[in-house]
DNA sequence: ACCTGAACACCGTTCAAGT
DNA sequence: ACCTGAACACCGTTCAAGT
């Protein structure tokens, strides 16, 4: 008999006498790194928290990047990224808007692991050919090339500082609130704000 | 005699016969990241560089993260940031684009440590300080506070998120170049262009 | 096929000791 | 005062073995 099906005391990890698999994994990484954070999630202490011994998990997971690049996936997948690729929109500036705030959307709904699609590299999969399909996206409503990379890199740059501090003093401090001195340049709530100023002047220039 | 005055075989390690300080310690530590990586930096890899035992370090440094504080604050020190909070400026524009371009600056003289600069906390020094000069520097341009913070915010938000994947990207491979995938929303020559369309948005936002 | 403990090569840091 | 090696409590991951 396998260890894993022995009956786990409960509360002391989660209640899953679900088989083990990629995804199972996956959504206990996430789950682990919104409740105790990033810097806690290991190797170790994932597989404690599903019941399993360490190294079960590397029949599912090549190494801790695999697992990361998993998470990023899975975190795509959840937002509305997706399904904006393939909508239709009258103009560059709702499309980019719309873009960017499903970005903030996801920030919000997952900040602990939301690092980690902001530092992934955007030179690999998913993030290069989500930046592909936006710029093809937003090309087709009248922007040249160059345009739809300026305008998509500009705007993403914008998102990703903002909300990638935004995160980080969220986590760091317990609260919801964050320090008071963040505050003061990164309330949520001003994101939109300064993304509708930065849209506007790209409308400016771009006559 | 103490191991340190052995002479030391030449090209091993930095050829810093230089009694060990806080100072030598950050010096030698940012050129550790320049030249290595800041993955690589560890306190036994920086005690070997400078040819001393790991535990000496701690002589001089209460911990990584001690370390980690003076690396950002003399990469401050090194820039130009300081001497432009005590600059006179005509206007706010001025200002914050010479603000943000030294950040940028900053971000391509030490692209390994820059990521330390852009995701220390905001609430804590030398961060901190320097946002708060920056923003009273801003009111004396005719700004209210509210909109100072507004500004520096957003437009630290855009070149933080522009600067720490540029940065990234081009450590993460040798050259200097980085991936061709990348280079397209992130060509550093680009940087400046979206800085100014952001600007000019404020600038129509705020009358 | 699926799971696992022991072991290896690392970390940061504490402690007790050297000169 | 300044420096240090040994040791501790961790990592990710390899390997050889269990069912």
């Amino acid at each position: 008999m396998s260890p894993r099906q022995v009956a786990a005391e409960p509360g002391a990890q989660l209640d899953s006498p679900a088989p083990l698999s990629r995804d199972a994994i996956t959504h206990a990484a996430i789950e682990f790194i919104e409740h105790r954070g990033l810097e806690r999630l290991t190797m170790r202490a994932l597989a404690q928290q599903l019941g399993c011994g360490t190294m079960s998990l590397y029949r599912y997971v090549a190494n801790r990047d695999d697992l990361v690049g998993a998470i990023i996936e899975e975190l795509v997948d959840r937002s509305d990224l997706p399904e904006l690729a393939r909508r239709r929109f009258k103009n560059w500036q709702e499309m980019s808007v719309a873009a960017i705030l499903a970005y903030k959307d996801l920030a919000v709904a997952y900040p602990g692991s939301f690092e980690l699609l902001a530092l992934a590299p955007y030179d690999a999969e998913p993030v290069s050919s989500h930046i592909e399909r936006m710029a093809t996206a937003l090309q087709g409503t009248g922007l040249t090339e160059r345009q739809a990379y300026e305008v998509l890199g500009g705007l993403d740059a914008y998102a990703t500082g903002y909300l990638l501090v935004w995160a980080r003093a969220r986590g760091a401090s317990g609260d919801a609130s964050g320090p008071a001195a963040l505050r003061k340049i990164r309330d949520i709530d001003e994101f939109e704000r300064g993304l509708r100023v930065f849209v506007a002047g790209y409308e400016a220039t771009l006559r």
